[in-house]
DNA sequence: AATATACCAGAACGTTCTTTCTCTTTTTGC
DNA sequence: GCAAAAAGAGAAAGAACGTTCTGGTATATT
């Protein structure tokens, strides 16, 4: 019997990695429909056959995309949860964690909510995947939140998330020093 | 003498009032990349013609719908001010007024941060417009603060515009409901 | 050594986009 | 009423887009 997923390539591929990890960069940084597939082919050194092999079409690396953004954040906490002793220190390792993101990795805003402002239909695989992911972020920080022993979890949570967007969205378009002081101090009084 | 300016029409005109319109509710709804000339021309019952009379291509209509959006606010806040009586009023009138635009009118976030996720080029016209804006945003927040004797209106101001941008990203993407309560409860935390 | 698979190379397709053009008709100002 | 400006209709240019296809080359695994 002949093999029948010739057309699907299991995972690991030095030419997929370069592909999707150059898309990630272009999509973030210029914009998804500001960049056109030949931009990305070019700096990856990719052809478009090898690419439509791994990838379900420009919508499929940009799933990649923000899918690799949304593991690398649980990723992220996941580490975080298991690293700090103290609940109560959680709360302040996040606030300084979101501080350094938004001055380090993230200087060009949330890529969920870019992402959404060019998807508008909310019913497209894009809008859902950034639903999923916002509902995962504000569960987790709930879950926080109640580890913290806080009186209202589920309004803290709403509240950081709220900040968190602030934060990303002033960090890219008012300066990331004149942001970064307002969100912490903005979040710790509401966190008191 | 002939008119040298036969190519600059003054400024009312049926047929620019009607694509303006169309052109900046299309732009809001569906994104600025996502929609094309045709779709804007047909919908507005304009012709091309007509367009490149009127606008320096879609880069000028895209500009003129910033600016009136710029233009309502500022109107806004001027209408605003002189009603409100106390000027510590004009802070409850502020945050109501902010929950109320994100559940009638900008239900798809912030036409600014929408437009500047597609404009990653800081030195582009739009993107100018777009901190320009957020500037004059700031300012005038101080200007409140200051007239409702805060104690310190620089730093009330810029958790006034985190606040005002979350609620308008979170109204979009978690629902209206849940991001007005969160928004009117963090925002009197945070300014009390 | 042979066979399958991944990758590179490049052409080509059909579509859509922005912009510009010509021609005719309508509206407007004096 | 007349002349000028504005708006409608439509074609067409020219580039960019995403997608598909064919062929050649290298790289593994059996």
């Amino acid at each position: 019997m002949t093999d029948l997923m010739h057309s699907s390539p299991k995972k690991s591929s030095a030419a997929r990695d370069r592909l999707l990890r150059v898309a990630s960069g272009l999509f973030y940084r210029e914009g998804i429909h500001t960049i056109g597939l030949d931009r990305v082919l070019a700096e990856a050194g990719v052809t478009r056959a090898t690419m439509y092999r791994h990838f379900a079409g420009k919508e499929g690396l940009v799933l990649a995309y923000l899918g690799e953004e949304d593991a690398a954040l649980r990723a992220l906490f996941a580490e975080g949860a298991s690293s700090a002793a103290e609940a109560a220190d959680l709360l302040d390792v996040l606030i300084g964690g979101i501080a350094d993101d938004i001055s380090q990795h993230h200087t060009r805003g949330c890529p969920f909510i870019n992402a959404a402002a060019e998807y508008p239909n909310a019913t497209s695989p894009v809008r859902k995947l950034v639903a999923s992911h916002r509902d995962w972020f504000r569960d987790t920080l709930e879950q926080v939140l109640v580890a913290a022993g806080a009186e209202d979890p589920a309004a803290g949570a709403a509240s950081l998330v709220l900040l968190r967007d602030a934060a990303l969205v002033g960090g890219y378009l008012d300066g990331v020093e004149q942001t970064k002081t307002a969100f912490e101090r903005t979040a710790r009084k509401v966190l008191a």
